[in-house]
RNA sequence: UCCUCGGUAGCUCAAUGGUAGAGCAUUCGGCUGUUAACCGAAGGGUUGUAGGUUCGAAUCCUACCCGGGGAGCCA
């Protein structure tokens, strides 16, 4: 693709050349017979030079003059400059203005502070400033990523509905559509159950797409939409979860900071605490998990789920991602196959990530005996015939498996350092938030 | 759903029962190296909504609405 236009981004490659970007109006600073428009485009920033007495009288009047976020393209020489935060500056020679934001409507966000609720009202024109560019480029490079480990690996994309008739875990976190005739069907909160099906066709692969749960959940790490990867392989064990798991986000982190070191920056993340995450991650039992949130002061008990805040006492006990393997059945769903020394055990593994950014993983292996699963799923009060399909997977050619799901703001969120979710998708959807 | 904090100028906040104010933004003026530029001036208000207490309410009380933080819930 050529544009008539060069990104900022590639400004290096034109020092001492004229040429023309098209963008936005970041900021202007002016001094008399001097001005510094400051242009962003989407791919960057700089820092333009307009003086008066090298200009057409109109030209540097109209850019003296310019407002907050107006779009216009400018045309001058890029010169390295030692002054300039990027490196180089352009010296203006001519500006064309596309669309000028009048002074009685200015652009709301200015370079000062701004209260969270201000700025989630104004989400569409949030994007635009320099910290939301660098998490929706860190963003990218997350899922980008994810794409690449899993399709170097043999995996193969399957995605999964969105719509479905049945519930994983029961319909109390479910969306009901009302749409289909005859049956009630819901938003997806995981394309697991197809993800089985899907592999025993095509032996590895992996889902990605939007999520819905519909808890009454406000907290820092919880979104009501969120994405999720979720791979699953046939012929596979909890085993082979953990080594899929610990490669996957190991990769990640791996790509995060040889691609996105700019954005880091900009986020003031710490790198060096992502820098620490290779493997081999520590992998723990519940059991020990348990013994660990004890000794802490935890008040859990041996067959309770962790709370959050279990979640992250675990983790910083670790520099590095935590795997918790082998939980209760009974805080599990129907689907895991149980240990066979202790069938008390469900062989689920949850990975945490570190500095309290909590379960970034959960998965498992699948039960793949008929007539396990039926059991479970009569103990679990669930409708047998919604799972009719389901149980065929285990009538012809069954076999063990497992796989796991990964939430990818939860991912992001941790990379970038943010205190809250909401900054890692484009348009949250939270319990009291759906607009714009 | 529960606990907790808050809602005052376009934005971020101050005013602790007695004349509603500052910084930024906007407008006008000044400035040839600014880095959230700076300096001077101006305009800008039904203090979330409804009711109550009081001589007098942004301030105290009640209800509701909206939001923040936390909890619970949560492959």
């Amino acid at each position: 693709m050529s544009l008539a236009h060069v990104r900022i981004a590639d400004i290096a490659q034109h020092d001492g050349q004229t040429v023309t970007l098209a963008g936005w109006l970041y900021n202007l600073r002016k001094s008399g017979k001097i001005c510094f428009p400051i242009l962003r485009d989407g791919s960057g920033i700089i820092q333009c030079v307009a003086v008066k007495a090298n200009l057409p009288e109109e030209t540097f009047e109209a850019l003296k003059n310019l407002t907050q976020e107006s779009s216009v393209k400018i045309t001058g020489k890029v010169r390295a400059e030692q002054r300039a935060t990027g490196g180089f500056e352009l010296d203006v020679e001519s500006c064309e203005i596309l669309q000028r934001v009048p002074e009685e409507t200015p652009y709301p966000i200015t370079p000062k502070d701004h209260g969270i609720d201000f700025l989630m009202d104004h989400r569409h024109l949030w994007l635009r400033s320099r910290r939301q560019f660098a998490i929706g480029k860190v963003r990218h490079e997350v899922i980008k990523a994810t794409r690449d480990y899993f399709d170097e690996n043999g995996f193969t994309l399957v995605d999964c509905p969105i719509f479905t008739p049945a519930a994983c875990e029961g319909t109390t976190t479910l969306f009901e559509v009302d749409y289909f005739e005859d049956e009630k069907v819901y938003l997806t909160q995981s394309g697991q159950l197809y993800n089985e099906a899907n592999a025993m066709a095509f032996g590895k692969v992996y889902c990605f797409g939007p999520t819905f749960r519909a808890e009454k959940s406000k907290t820092r790490r919880h979104l009501t939409e969120f994405w999720m990867v979720e791979p699953e392989m046939a012929y596979a064990t909890l085993e082979d979860v953990k080594e899929l798991a610990e490669g996957l986000v190991c990769f990640i982190v791996q790509r995060v900071l040889a691609n996105r070191r700019t954005e880091l920056a900009i986020l003031e993340r710490d790198v060096s605490k992502l820098e620490a995450i290779t493997g081999p991650f520590p992998r723990i039992s519940y059991d020990e998990a348990v013994k660990i949130l004890q000794r802490k002061g935890s008040e859990i008990e041996w067959g309770s789920d962790f709370g959050g805040t279990d979640e992250t006492l675990l983790a910083e006990e670790f520099d590095r991602p935590v795997l918790v393997e082998k939980y209760p059945a009974q805080v599990k769903a129907f689907y895991f196959q149980p240990d066979s020394e202790r069938p008390e055990l469900a062989l689920g593994v949850d990975m945490l990530a570190p500095e309290g950014y909590g379960e970034i993983i959960g998965g498992g292996q699948r039960i793949h005996d008929y007539d396990l699963l039926l059991k479970r799923i009569e103990e679990h009060h669930l409708p047998k015939e919604a799972f009719d399909w389901y149980l065929d997977l285990r009538r012809f050619g069954s076999v063990p498996h497992a796989g796991f799901g990964m939430g990818i703001e939860r991912c992001v969120a941790w990379m970038c350092g943010l205190e809250h979710i909401r900054e890692t998708i484009a348009y949250p959807r939270m319990l009291y938030r759906t607009r714009p």
